[in-house]
DNA sequence: CTTGCCCCTGACGTCAACGTCAGCTTTTAG
DNA sequence: CTAAAAGCTGACGTTGACGTCAGGGGCAAG
């Protein structure tokens, strides 16, 4: 089942992968300098991208909002790229996973505490 | 009942708000700095706080991890020392309770995220 | 042809909460 | 009394994910 698929993949340009995902084309130039992201060029130099490279943004998105920095990001792709993991990356999964929730806790903290003092000033105008 | 109330309150000093709170020394003369923490002065130069600094520092580092900047924090300040608040500050911390709600669902996506690839790669070792 | 739009490569600027170093005075422990 | 510990005031350095500016190319429409 697995034939090499040479299908003529449409490619798409630096602008629309950025509007795509509602980031800056600066943002994306800066992922592929990251080594996160990777592009064809046209014989001009310009950047092609797979239209995947638009989910693949969102998702390093998300990653950044939950703290992740890029380097982290890049050492845990392979993780999805291929379906194959070692101990390693196992490992800093988890870790990653853990700090994340860590963070959901504080923040939980924190909205409580905003939420007393909103109860309290409503009571006192 | 509202008394003059010059009960020579213990005062430490800046060492002792540091260490009480979990935070460098420079962190604490950064909080002045920005208008955070106000402090007596020695004879000779020295940072007094009263203790309740150290509380008002660990409930700084909270805000800090919810996003808050220490501008916004001085903007809010009055709701926790006066129980008095305006309809702006009112605004102001309902906008900020609101964008840690925010946060908050934006990590739990992404922990949500990192769980699938966990279970995904633990069944592929 | 030229106007406009998109793209390219550097490379410096930004922002926030501190870290760190220098150089000096004060307080404390023995 | 003396040395260590703690404080003080500048002031520059750090980190991460970009913003922004300079200077230049290429290509389709009018």
């Amino acid at each position: 089942m697995t034939v090499t698929e040479t299908a003529t993949e449409r490619l798409v340009r630096i602008g629309e992968v950025a509007r795509g995902a509602g980031v800056s084309v600066r943002a994306v130039r800066y992922y592929e300098q990251q080594g996160l992201l990777v592009a064809e060029r046209s014989p001009s130099g310009q950047r092609l991208y797979r239209q995947d490279a638009i989910s693949r943004v969102r998702f390093f998105q998300q990653m950044f909002a939950a703290g992740l920095t890029s380097r982290r990001i890049t050492e845990l792709m392979p993780c999805w790229d291929a379906g194959h993991t070692d101990a390693d990356q196992r490992a800093m999964l988890r870790a990653e996973r853990d700090r994340i929730q860590a963070k959901i806790d504080d923040l939980q903290a924190a909205r409580d505490r905003l939420d007393e003092v909103i109860a309290i000033t409503d009571n006192h105008p």
